[in-house]
DNA sequence: TTGAAAGCGATACCAG
DNA sequence: CTGGTATCGCTTTCAA
């Protein structure tokens, strides 16, 4: 009744094991795998052998608890958000060949933001990226002062922690030109209601104040509509919205995702972009198929994620401190979802009354 | 010229820090945080309330040396495809709540399977949820002997690790039947080049060979096209055997991004699905977009994930080792894109001559 | 250049 | 029920 034998109890080697098996002492073979200095061609050549032999593999538990876990963690607010996914992408293509490994720490439901990162910390990663808008400047300080962090999407002021955006400022006004030059005056926007703290600096909510500014320059009604997060909200807020006041000839999404919602609603209301133009915020991989062809603003997730692991790789290798506000400049894709205002109202007693 | 003073230099607590402040032994702190036996109350409040005063949090890495990580790996071989993502979103709401934390490490090019499954091991999760069809399963075998595991989408007959499945004869039955009853006879099956190891068992395999069955069975041509994993793979791929072959009425991909690039093919190519019908696999969220409304066959990816989660956690708390397969019945959804045959091939001429 | 030994921060056993 | 102590696998001094 050997309680070993069977599946289930493989020890793997360790780095005694190692050092035995070459002949040499433990820290020797430390020495070896971190490249360190000190190590002569005949010892490196014998443990290397040893290492190939038994299939080594240091654990990264041990290692984190003297030097580094060479582990990133990529905090996200919730799976399913293509935006997010460029991020992602990005930074898992920039870190790809180093020694480096990306962990993705999704939050679910409530549960993300602070928990998440402290979670992600708790196991020692070496340095953090963080999406979440919900999570507080000052928290973020603290954390910081731990570990190198780098906060994506948010336009802090912060010392301790670097910020990777893009000028939502621009972006919107990209939108709206492009709006009002195709003739459309009565534009509603789409956004999300977000939670009071931290708001101020949130991009959506840069993206509504530079909305409100820009119509009131303008002369134009603000027409604001808010809902949550996702195309469910978004498709019905906007069916309403599209179905009650007949004078709006366009919208203007926070995201692609609110965007697609939106389009989705035109279409069960049997109207299409020729009746109401729709521009969104990420351009999403979706938003370029031809059956959706969503002219959108485009703020470069995969460049956001490569910029953040390299702010995050400068701080960790360079020992930086001081932070750094990197952002990026938002370009608009014109696709078919945006067409010259034409008017919805009785339309065939325009000319005649 | 303090070197520590400034930011980056913030010692958090540790146990020894917690059991001095509470004036007991490092142990009894342990013992409080596991909620393990024979602790008094007086003891446990005490604890509590200095972990709370010094805003303690255990470090995952030493926690790790001796006990568990409290973090489940799951490795995905790509960012970006729809039906991983319903896979995560699985994994992760049934994980939510746990005190185990999701740890996703994506593949990304080249570098993915293997050496990002050992990373994981490497970083000592508790357990591990892979989806790689590259590996082969005797190294699956021997990874599964050090920690338990789950492959999620092959059908191993694997006896130290754990898979989830679903049944793919029956999947690709529901669409080729679906596609019969509507009349279509000319039915071109678009798939994946596969790596020759370990493709006999790879979900891809099994719809074509279930594909060049049923269409022998039934008489008919067997069109098999090769593409990419990528859409815009399946779109050049697609849009030259529509234009090369018009008696082609109906085309059966391998997953719901191929089918995507088809719908797109067709667009660019002025036809329709009522030229040509598309049917796919995954039942992916765009899929029920009404510009989009792609007839798929679901495998349910959420249950997949929290299946994937459930059989990983009953390993690590019961201690199982005999292998479970989990298999899901897939369902087809009908949509817009699956319609009655048509013949393309001079129409006009169909019941003159 | 190399080896021996002292930690890192938790867990787990064993006396008291 | 509680406190000491060995221990996990690695890094990092410090002598030799």
């Amino acid at each position: 009744m050997g309680s070993d034998a069977s599946a289930g109890a493989a020890r793997r080697p360790s780095m005694d094991d190692v050092a035995r098996a070459a002949g040499v002492s433990k820290g020797a073979v430390s020495k070896v795998i971190r490249n360190a200095y000190g190590v002569s061609d005949a010892m490196r050549t014998r443990v290397e052998d040893a290492i190939r032999e038994l299939g080594y593999r240091p654990r990264i538990a041990a290692r984190a608890m003297r030097g580094s876990s060479f582990s990133i963690g990529l905090e996200i607010p919730n799976l399913g958000n293509d935006f997010l996914t460029q991020i992602m992408q990005g930074a898992a293509a920039q870190l790809a060949g180093s020694s480096y490994q990306l962990m993705i720490a999704p939050g679910i439901g409530e549960l993300s933001g602070e928990p998440v990162l402290e979670n992600l910390a708790d196991r020692q990663v070496d340095g953090l990226i963080a999406i979440s808008p919900e999570v507080t400047p000052a928290w973020l300080e603290t954390l910081a002062l731990e570990l190198p962090v780098v906060l994506i999407g948010r336009h802090d002021a912060s010392v301790n922690y670097d910020t990777v955006t893009n000028d939502d400022v621009a972006g919107t006004t990209l939108a709206l030109d492009h709006l009002r030059t195709l003739g459309h005056e009565r534009i509603a926007h789409l956004t999300m209601r977000m939670q009071p703290e931290a708001q101020a600096r949130a991009p959506h909510s840069l993206r509504l104040l530079t909305y409100e500014q820009m119509t009131a320059d303008a002369g134009l009604d603000s027409i604001v509509e808010y809902c949550g997060d996702a195309q469910d909200d978004a498709y019905a807020v906007a069916r309403e919205l599209i179905s009650r006041d007949p004078s709006i000839t366009a919208i203007f999404a926070g995201h692609d995702t609110l965007a697609i919602g939106v389009l989705r609603a035109l279409a069960d209301l049997g109207l299409t972009t020729k009746d109401v133009s729709v521009v969104g915020y990420d351009d999403i991989q979706l938003a370029g198929h031809p059956m959706v062809s969503l002219s959108s603003v485009s703020q470069f997730g995969e460049k956001m994620g490569a910029i953040a692991i390299e702010l995050l790789m400068e701080r960790i290798s360079t020992g930086r401190t001081a932070a750094r506000h990197y952002q990026i400049h938002p370009e608009l894709r014109v696709r078919a979802s945006s067409q010259a205002a034409r008017s919805r109202t009785r339309p065939e007693s325009r000319t005649g009354s």
